[in-house]
DNA sequence: GTCTATACTTCGATAGAC
DNA sequence: GTCTATCGAAGTATAGAC
């Protein structure tokens, strides 16, 4: 290893990780970026060609990084129903650690992924991939009942990017006696979340009534 | 009633939808949103004295709206479990009916609120609402099991919101041969959302191994 | 690799005639 | 209520010295 050389390109993602959340690609300021890495805006332009190359690089590695999380969840030891929660718990984590994470993949969902190539797109689809195969795993160890695997993802992650991302204006809301919003802290919410994913995979829950329901 | 006025209003509201969902608040332009919806700008700021005073009216129709909806099925016959059949599958129709409306959602929530003022918080607020309103009879009556009622709107509504908001996504990456992620029509994750919600909600599932699980 | 200065474009909003 | 024309601000990106 030679030197810690890019430090900064590495603090321009930093810094645009933070603004591309706050205002979603269209409302980043690229002045704003450079301002804050303490670089200015040549040099900005210099490491990344362009708003949206910065963007893609950003994402690429964020996405990279959550998938990396969850990989290593299911590679470790134990029952699939506790990788599931703990592949809760890791991505709840990571979003704390991370929390434009959440607030830029909302707002890229309302995008419909217009800024994504395909690189980007291949580091995005490596997350509902790993959450995939802990579900897949199991379904074929019998320990699930048979789930659909984008359901699964969609279920159990959804709940809780929006959750966390929404706390702000559950604040607000709470603040302005408009309603009392206060409820679950982030780590009680996960343990519900989990709870709840456990009653719902789980293989042959208490008989209901066998009604059939509609739409 | 005297006559239909207001048509222009109306239809700018209807394009200022589209255009918002597309692009976000910063990313709308109101020179786009004039033309689409065939008046001049001049026209548009006489309606709505400024860009944001558009965008909060709008956001207070859908919330609006999404809030009736739901009143409804809450007010109407049926179980509690029924009425959460009803309500999700209420949800899901009118976000068929209104793509704009995950879409905004979405991006609000990433934007911490930040556009949104009392009125249009006060709105907002009575979505969940209408969904704790249904979960607590169904809580009181003894057909659900102690649900924090604001675990039970995002764990409904995220999921749905989010499937079907990602569905251009999903798409792409399909198309572009990076994963396979066909998976289920619309209609048929609502009814897994819905399968899930029940299993979760029941007061008193089969018992489960007795396992306190951590984090 | 890093800087200053600026070219070029597009935006939100308004003036003022009709 | 509706229009044309335009202002001033702010944006992305680049030129060119060091």
């Amino acid at each position: 290893m030679p030197r810690p050389a890019r430090v900064s390109p590495d603090r321009i993602l930093a810094v645009a990780a933070l603004e591309f959340a706050e205002r979603g690609f269209a409302g980043a300021r690229v002045d704003r970026i450079a301002r804050r890495a303490r670089v200015n805006k040549a040099m900005l332009y210099y490491h990344f060609s362009s708003k949206q190359q910065l963007y893609r690089t950003l994402l690429r590695h964020m996405f990279t990084r959550a998938a990396e999380r969850l990989r290593a969840v299911g590679a470790a030891a134990g029952s699939p129903a506790d990788k599931v929660d703990r592949a809760l718990a890791g991505m709840a984590a990571f979003i704390e650690e991370h929390t434009a994470f959440p607030r830029i993949m909302l707002r890229e969902v309302a995008e419909r992924g217009v800024h994504l190539d395909r690189e980007t797109l291949q580091a995005l689809a490596a997350v509902p991939r790993a959450f995939g195969a802990i579900v897949h795993e199991g379904v074929e160890s019998g320990a699930f009942r048979r789930i659909d695997p984008m359901f699964a993802y969609f279920s159990m992650l959804a709940p809780i990017v929006f959750y966390l991302a929404g706390a702000p204006i559950r604040h607000e809301i709470t603040d302005l006696r408009i309603a009392d919003f206060r409820s679950l802290s982030p780590a009680e919410f996960v343990r519900q979340v989990q709870e709840a994913v456990r009653r719902s995979f789980a293989r042959d829950p208490a008989p209901q009534r066998k009604t059939r329901r509609k739409s």
